[in-house]
DNA sequence: CCTAAATAGTACCAATTCAGTACAGTATTA
DNA sequence: TAATACTGTACTGAATTGGTACTATTTAGG
């Protein structure tokens, strides 16, 4: 079946969830908000956090928070957050795979075009237009 | 990392291999023409012959061919015919899973939007664009 | 300055999915 | 009727995924 990790699925719940918060908000709340159990939250907020989605701050009364707004933050975004680049194939230019056919294939190249349209299409759905 | 199988991607090699063929191409021809194993390309036929994509004609002589014009043959078909319905998560509506946070989830429904998106993109190439 | 809260990093494991293979059966044509 | 080629099903090793655990580090507040 085509489809994104459930993580990625989680990702979008939190960032929607953070839609709410004033101030940072800590994993554990998330989780509660959620119902995403808590070790769970914890692992996605690290790759949030690394593709700088979302802003951490430690210490007492800590947590996290969005980094950009709402309607700036796109579907693309969360993906290649938990997921990495968005390599449909790996003929795709930015894959991190390597085709072993290559040097001979039929459609060499032309899945470029199939992927473009496919970011291009995430990247018009924002976590607002998710909330 | 968000892909299509490798089985898909070789589906679309396929594919893109039968445009050429005027009479019934054979498993074993289309092997040789596009590097992959003979038995992973019986595999695909099976799927691209139940999704309709393509005709099947047996005995000596036999082989595959084309269903429609590879104008009308889009990337989506193809995906579908090897992976089954496109549904980005398990909470999207033709999806074969189900959620088990649905009752109480923030973003429910809301990925229908993405997954058609990203359909209507799949949809816009075809194999003919990809020869 | 010390303690509790909360993030940060790394590593691990069970379960599922994927890619590829094998084989017995059926239809077709020469 | 024999050779060719599709059809259906089932299996296996390898890779990925989802989820967890643990330790280290940072910060606020008393």
């Amino acid at each position: 079946m085509f489809k994104v990790n459930k993580l990625t699925d989680y990702a979008t719940v939190v960032m929607v969830d953070l839609v709410s918060a004033d101030l940072a908000r800590p994993s554990q709340k998330i989780a509660n908000n959620t119902g995403i159990p808590y070790p769970t939250v914890n692992k996605l907020m690290k790759d949030l956090l690394h593709a700088g989605l979302v802003r951490s701050h430690r210490g007492i009364n800590g947590g996290y928070s969005l980094a950009s707004p709402a309607n700036k933050i796109t579907i693309a975004d969360i993906i290649q957050a938990v997921e990495g680049p968005i390599a449909l194939t790996s003929c795709v230019n930015n894959s991190l795979d390597k085709c072993t056919y290559e040097d001979f294939c039929a459609v060499q190249g032309r899945w470029n075009r199939v992927n473009k349209a496919v970011v291009t299409a995430l990247k018009k759905v924002t976590v607002a237009d998710m909330t």
